[in-house]
DNA sequence: GTCTATATGGCGATAGAC
DNA sequence: GTCTATCGCCATATAGAC
């Protein structure tokens, strides 16, 4: 849409993509704190320094808004694993890498643990967008394992699926850990053992 | 208070402690679907059959009932995995059972998905409650795996501590996925996999 | 492009009748 | 013990001025 052409850096477009952006950063920040139906228009309104109805000219309706905000995301995260990533065995070290690197956003790690869960209802807006994203994530990791085993790196027992399945739901659970209680959980470092524990490779959370 | 004494069986207190019930097993259900802030007391009420009024009545807010809903659930939790526990061992094997019933307890899942996620804000009525619960829970690991250690049947290179963070965070993230798209995963297979994986035991989902 | 004003409706909680 | 009625607040979204 707006995001590719000229038009966006300069010209009388300019101050309007600018100001979309804006609303995006705030609108992640309140969903993250608050979910989709807690956080309100409002909260992100005044924190982009507008009105309601002013947020509401740039985006049709809250539902947008959502949306805009975790396609924004997801494009970021893909785009960062892929610049990590070589073959397929980097991939997860580039995961640990990632892990890593979140510990310093708890704002986008909340999104996601807040937002995922909500979106488990049948009837939430972003119901298909979550489980289209897992769905991708998944085969994502299973294609990472998938070429470890055909050069036999993985333990006796260990089967492409469940490390896949496993290693996701790990993350997952360590990040709920470490938001109730960021001292409890070193999150990378408890990744890497997991993928060195799966894996004939040995993993390190420091870089 | 009103649980335990005879007059909760019998007398003019009986019609109360019915009503009390019905309401925190409606509650349960609309908290899980909803959390705590979307979900409302109209709603709760409704499910039972009357007025928002009616349900004050019993309850003195919102967050009482909420305290009361996660109270209650927790006391069925503790009394049925020690009543499948006999020593620090079997313990596990109690979790993996746990992990099995739970698979036909899709509310009582989604109760604990939703509102440990949307607890994890400092200023959430529910925050302490799932801080303490976490830390507790993490104990009784520690001590499961402490016992397996000390008769060596640890995997090499697996600790007590990291084996008691990844049982749970792995259990919490099958749940993410389990609950956006039930059959994509089997919960308790790879809880009963992880499990064989860091000890010389075998665990199987199956009764 | 942003505002104010407003329509419309849901929320938690209280007061008081029965 | 439960109801109806109500208060005060906040929400999303729209209409129309500037």
């Amino acid at each position: 849409m707006s995001g590719g052409g000229a038009s966006s850096s300069r010209g009388p477009y300019r101050k309007t993509a600018e100001t979309r952006t804006a609303i995006l950063e705030a609108a992640l920040e309140i969903f993250a704190v608050s979910g989709f139906h807690s956080g309100s228009l409002r909260d992100v309104a005044r924190r982009v320094g507008m009105s309601n109805a002013g947020v509401l000219h740039h985006f049709a309706d809250k539902e947008t808004l959502l949306a805009a905000v975790l396609d924004r995301r997801d494009e970021a995260d893909v785009e960062e694993v892929r610049r990590l990533t070589s073959d397929e065995a980097s991939a997860l070290h580039a995961l640990v890498h990632l892990a890593r690197v979140n510990e310093s956003k708890l704002e986008i790690v909340r999104l996601y643990a807040v937002l995922s869960t909500e979106a488990t209802g049948l009837d939430h807006p972003a119901h298909g967008h979550f489980v289209d994203r897992y769905a991708r994530t998944r085969e994502f990791m299973r294609e990472a394992f998938a070429a470890l085993e055909r050069r036999g790196r993985l333990k006796p027992g260990v089967t492409v699926e469940s490390a896949a399945i496993g290693t996701i739901a790990l993350m997952d659970g360590l990040q709920t850990q470490w938001l109730l209680d960021p001292g409890a959980v070193d999150m990378s470092a408890e990744l890497a053992r997991y993928l060195s524990g799966v894996t004939d490779v040995e993993f390190r959370a420091a870089i």
